[in-house]
DNA sequence: AGGACTGTTCCGCG
DNA sequence: GCGCGGAACAGTCC
């Protein structure tokens, strides 16, 4: 699924094509996705919003909120309807935009504009890592109490949001951290370089990624990799020189330098 | 054929 | 009670 950096994007995407329009009707093609928005059409859409991996979509008095999971994304369908779309906006002076998920994972809910603040108040979600900036010491904070190994905490949605799988391998890259090292044994300047390397990294892809669809690396052949390790088992680290392997860590891949990442 | 996959939730275990 | 890891969800692509 999109991690944070991708729903940015996606989110920056919705906003230019759909604030400040009227929603003229939407489409539910799968109907398990259980969203009817037919009470919201001819409304005004609003500027699109990301909380963590979410995206908010204000039409009129409500939100529609979209969770992509693993497969999902929000793109524009210039050129005619596509495939394993599930809810498609009709956009009043644009085309329309859909909501793609291959696996359908993903979610949507519509409510009330004055309920969003309780639903997100429900789902375990932590604060936000970016754009503010956040220091060392924070990040200290946040994952304090946490037993298991780093790169699990730094996934954890309920003390920090956003970072997903792919994060946490490259997050412990830049900042030169065996992702199984315990969140105990981190010291301060562990903390201080995992601070420096969340924004780094989230300012990377937008910048590789930003575009009017998010790729995935592992969708066709066309994508390039944008990544330092993550989908790279076996080549040589741009920093050392060392050997990025592939771990498994929870059920989920790891990527990491063995050169250059040290266990703490 | 079998496994992998940018996420979340539920369950059992320690 | 809390934290952790495995399984399940589902479809496609090697």
């Amino acid at each position: 699924m999109p991690e944070l950096p991708e729903v940015e994007i996606m989110t920056r995407n919705v906003r230019r094509w759909c604030d400040g329009r009227r929603l003229l009707g939407a489409e539910l093609l799968d109907p398990a996705l259980g969203v009817d928005l037919s009470g919201a059409i001819g409304q005004a859409m609003g500027p699109a919003r990301r909380r963590g991996k979410y995206l908010c979509q204000p039409i009129g008095a409500q939100v529609l909120v979209l969770h992509f999971r693993m497969t999902g994304k929000a793109v524009v369908e210039s050129s005619g309807p596509r495939k394993h779309a599930r809810l498609r906006l009709r956009v009043e002076g644009s085309p329309p935009v859909a909501f793609v998920d291959t696996r359908r994972l993903g979610t949507a809910a519509l409510l009330p504009a004055g309920e969003l603040d309780a639903f997100f108040a429900a789902i375990p979600m932590g604060p936000e890592p970016w754009p503010e900036p956040r220091d060392g010491a924070w990040w200290q904070q946040r994952l304090v109490g946490l037993r298991g190994h780093i790169k699990g905490a730094l996934m954890n949605q309920a003390r920090v949001a956003g970072l997903g799988n792919i994060a946490a391998s490259e997050t412990c890259y830049r900042a030169r951290l065996d992702p199984r090292s315990r969140v105990p044994a981190l010291g301060a300047a562990d903390w201080d370089a995992i601070a420096a390397a969340v924004p780094a990294f989230i300012e990377h892809v937008l910048n590789e990624e930003s575009g009017p669809e998010i790729a995935y690396i592992n969708e066709g052949r066309g994508a390039a990799n944008p990544f330092d390790v993550y989908a790279r088992a076996g080549e040589r680290c741009g920093r050392c020189g060392g050997a990025v392997v592939r771990i498994v860590q929870a059920g989920r891949a790891t990527f990491l330098c063995g050169g250059c990442q040290p266990r703490r």
